[in-house]
DNA sequence: TTGTATGCAAAAGGTTTGCAATGAT
DNA sequence: ATCATTGCAAACCTTTTGCATACAA
């Protein structure tokens, strides 16, 4: 799957308008370079590496804007806590209906399905992405222990 | 889109070997009528109408054994809080980018794509649905009018 | 210089847990 | 009689908010 760049992202932020602080720099990086869905917390702990007096509500705020403005995209997930995703070309999740683990899934046989019309509802689409629900192998492997 | 009946949903549970409790009953009864997707608090809200003594706690630890006996279902949601389902046929989602807006659309074409191979992963598929993001027709009325 | 962005501390949800009591089988 | 289920209260975790300060443009 295509990734962008923090030099990308960060352009796209300027293009919106938003200022170039320390602490977004540091967010985008951390969030450029993950393949995961990590949590805010996940990303603060991260950033926090580079930048130890960031502080969590930055790292929410950030995030929030960083959506607001189309660079990121909070990922739906059945867990709790929210996750985040830098935006890069459009891909599918698989979920996992055991353990919630969520994992990208690159599927070119899904890029261009037909979606139903939806001028009625007046919906105008943006976007779309197929979210997988099954069983991950670790579960699968542990379901075949357990099972007496 | 075929809708399960309480009945259906009972007996569901039963064969799951869950016991049939008053609580239990109350919720499914308020799970299968709604078309939306309430979130724990509202289905306590809900049913507490019938039955005025149920606890918060019990809503919340019924959906999950719902969930887990694949009665109901959690809907990927982008806001705070999960929101439930009871779980019936295959269909998809719009969701508002904008204000989080989660609506069901059916859409037949959808109903039998190819899905990628997820064999390797060892990821066992057991179903599918998609996500369609875009801007709700009430948020782009608004947009409209705040556009000077 | 001006207004956006940050940090802190506190509040506000939403959800989970321990434990004793209740109730379905 | 036995074990699953419930209710209560408290804990926990995630996210949001108000306000003063810092800093990018």
């Amino acid at each position: 799957m295509k990734r962008r760049t923090v030099r990308e992202l960060e352009e796209a932020c300027r293009d919106r308008g938003l200022r170039g602080t320390r602490q977004r720099r540091a967010i985008l990086e951390v969030l450029a370079r993950r393949r995961d869905h990590p949590t805010a917390d996940q990303v603060y702990e991260k950033t926090r590496a580079a930048l130890p007096d960031l502080s969590r509500t930055t790292v929410y705020r950030v995030l929030d804007t960083l959506v607001a403005a189309g660079v990121a995209r909070n990922v739906c997930h059945p867990g709790a806590a929210v996750r985040y995703e830098a935006r890069n070309a459009r891909h599918d999740h698989l979920v996992c209906v055991r353990c919630n683990r969520l994992m990208d899934v690159v599927s070119p046989s899904l890029d261009d399905i037909r979606l139903p019309s939806t001028r009625k509802l007046g919906f105008k689409v943006e976007d779309y992405t197929v979210q997988i629900r099954g069983v991950c192998s670790e579960c699968r492997r542990k379901a075949k222990k357990t099972r007496r």
